[in-house]
Formats: structure tokens, C-alpha cells, sequence
DNA sequence: ATCCTATCCTGTAGGC
DNA sequence: TGCCTACAGGATAGGA
């Protein structure tokens, strides 16, 4: 489940390897993804040099010469891989592969073929259905308690529902709501327009703090994400919640709690996200400060 | 407008 | 060992 940190990481390596290359040739599966790409023959995208990699949300920019974006989204099982050289390993589920003028190239592989891959003009990119309504990017424009609480006004739909909504803040997930929610102690089925603006505040800072040490740790790999090297993120080790259903909570000990929430995994912890919030709040001031902690290999 | 559900997709894990 | 089923969740369309 590649959520920012991922997608960021990514972002990143990209702008390392590919910025300034000029695509000499792009070739594509007949297996099509979600939303194929039609306007490709129209616009071809060879001869094109990658003038910036950008991010909104979960969602990849590369701008091209002659006013040309991509838009690309990992969806569940996405990954860019870079090859610096043309002695490739076989790899099945490559949907797109571009080549460099300097012989190096980069595939696009999704075995769930719920990630994107499309062309648009650049001046268009603010209109995009897929765009349009994101909210500002958490890197770019931290949210704030203040600016959370006025979004979540009269709102009923669930704290961890609110999270995921992309049109609030882009690019959290499954793993960071639950791991955002539990380090913030708010329950995630409360109601998103019944938390106060300290909690909110608390929300802001965490979601700050959890995105930010994902990045530096190349994200999360639950199960497929890979970065551009086809190497595992390693943030995996500080999930405090996700996926530990019945494992003792790593602040409290009680037992790591699963429910379901629009038919996706929430975990958290009845003790330190209780239900209705009381005045025993978590004695430490400080919203972040947890050490590394050990765990087993990945599963 | 808000909220909820079904849909897409395939590798993997668990049961028998 | 091997078959079968359930499960994982990104965005989005459509209905209540």
C-alpha cells in the first residue's frame, strides 16, 4: 500500500536518476491498467526530457518537454524500478517500460493493475478529475489543529474514515491513519466533527512527525512497496499499531485491538485511544519522541 | 452535501 | 502436497 512516504521516496530517487534524461522510446503492456491512456499516440512521450518529478497526495507528476505531464498512481501493488543498465531480470506484470537516451531505463510493474499511468497536458494538470479535489499536500502545507477542526466541523463520519479522505489531507493510508490516530490517542471511531481542537492539534503533529520519519526511513513495506532499487522500506519496524492485532501495545501493553472501518482494518489500542476521551491523557507533553524499537524480520 | 457500499485485481496465507 | 477460499486496500461510481 504505497502511501506518501513511498510515493515520496520514490519521488526522490527519481529525481536523482531520471531528471534531464530524454525518453527515447516508451514501449506498453496490452494488459491495461485502470485508466489506460489514450491520448498517447496523440502525445507521444518519446523525445520528451523530464524537466521535474512532483507529488500531490499519493500521486506521481512527471512534466515533460513540449507541456506534457504523467500521472501516475501505485494503487495497491505498483512499483517504479530503474535499471542502469539493459541486462534486465524477467519480471512479469511490467505495464510500461521507458527507455533513456543514455541506456538506462525505468519499468512500471503492477500485479493488481489498480495504479496509473496517463498522459495530460501540463496546463491541464490543475483540472484533472484525479487532482482537482485533493487537499494541499502534507509536505508542502502541513495542516494545522485549526485549519483540521474547521474541515471536520459536523462531520460524522469517522476520525480514521476523515484521514483516509483524500480531499483532506492526500496521502495517508491504512498504515499511517491507524499509526497517526494511535500516536495522536484519539479513538478512530470517533466522530471526525466531536474532536476537540487540542486532539486535532495532536493529529496535526503526529501526522507530521509520522510522515516525515517514514521518509527518512523509505517508507513502509507491508507487502509489495519497493523503492526505485527494488529494495524494502524499513519503516515497517516502527509500526506501533498496524497489523499487531492481539500483540501488547507498545506504550501500554494492553492488547492491540482490530475492527473494521468501510470495510478496511483499523488498529488501535482501547487503552491509550479511548473511547470517550477523559481527562487521563498520555502523561508525556511532547507529540513524538518514540525510540526505534526491535522487531522481528518482515514477514 | 454527506456517507456508505460495491467494484476492480492477483499474490499470498490459511484451512483441510 | 495440493487445492480451495478469503483476504489485503488504492480510488471511484453510484445509491441512499
Amino acid at each position: 500500500m504505497p502511501e506518501l512516504p513511498e510515493v515520496e521516496t520514490v519521488r526522490r530517487m527519481l529525481e536523482e536518476n531520471v531528471l534531464g534524461r530524454t525518453i527515447r522510446r516508451v514501449g506498453r503492456s496490452r494488459h491495461r491498467l485502470r485508466a489506460p491512456a489514450p491520448a498517447a499516440r496523440a502525445m507521444p512521450l518519446h523525445g520528451r526530457m523530464i524537466e521535474a518529478l512532483r507529488r500531490h497526495g499519493k500521486f506521481l507528476l512527471i512534466d515533460l518537454s513540449g507541456g506534457l505531464s504523467v500521472i501516475s498512481h501505485l494503487g495497491m501493488s505498483g512499483r517504479w524500478l530503474f535499471y542502469a543498465s539493459d541486462t534486465i531480470p524477467p519480471l512479469a506484470h511490467v505495464h510500461v517500460r521507458i527507455a533513456f537516451e543514455n541506456g538506462t531505463c525505468l519499468w512500471y510493474q503492477d500485479p493488481r493493475r489498480f495504479g496509473t499511468f496517463r498522459s495530460v497536458p501540463t496546463a491541464e494538470l490543475a483540472r484533472d478529475p484525479s487532482l482537482r479535489n485533493l487537499g494541499p499536500d502534507p509536505l508542502d502545507r502541513p495542516p494545522t489543529g485549526a485549519w483540521l477542526v474547521e474541515q471536520a466541523h459536523a462531520l460524522r463520519l469517522s476520525a480514521k474514515s476523515f484521514l483516509l479522505d483524500q480531499r483532506r489531507v492526500p496521502g495517508i493510508g491504512n498504515i499511517y491513519a491507524s499509526e497517526i490516530l494511535h500516536r495522536a490517542g484519539v479513538h478512530p471511531g470517533r466522530p471526525a466533527g466531536t474532536l476537540r481542537l487540542v486532539e486535532w492539534e495532536r493529529i496535526a503533529a503526529e501526522t507530521r512527525a509520522v510522515l516525515g520519519e517514514a521518509i527518512e526511513m523509505m517508507g513502509t513495506t507491508f507487502s509489495t512497496y519497493r523503492t526505485l532499487w527494488n529494495e524494502p522500506g524499513a519503516y515497517g519496524a516502527q509500526l506501533l499499531v498496524y497489523d499487531r492485532a492481539g500483540e501488547p501495545c507498545l506504550r501500554c501493553a494492553s492488547p492491540v485491538r482490530r475492527i473494521v472501518q468501510g470495510q478496511r482494518s483499523t488498529f488501535y489500542c482501547s487503552t491509550c485511544q479511548p473511547r470517550r476521551p477523559g481527562r487521563a491523557r498520555r502523561s508525556e507533553g511532547r507529540s513524538s519522541g518514540h525510540s526505534a524499537r526491535e522487531r522481528g524480520p518482515f514477514r
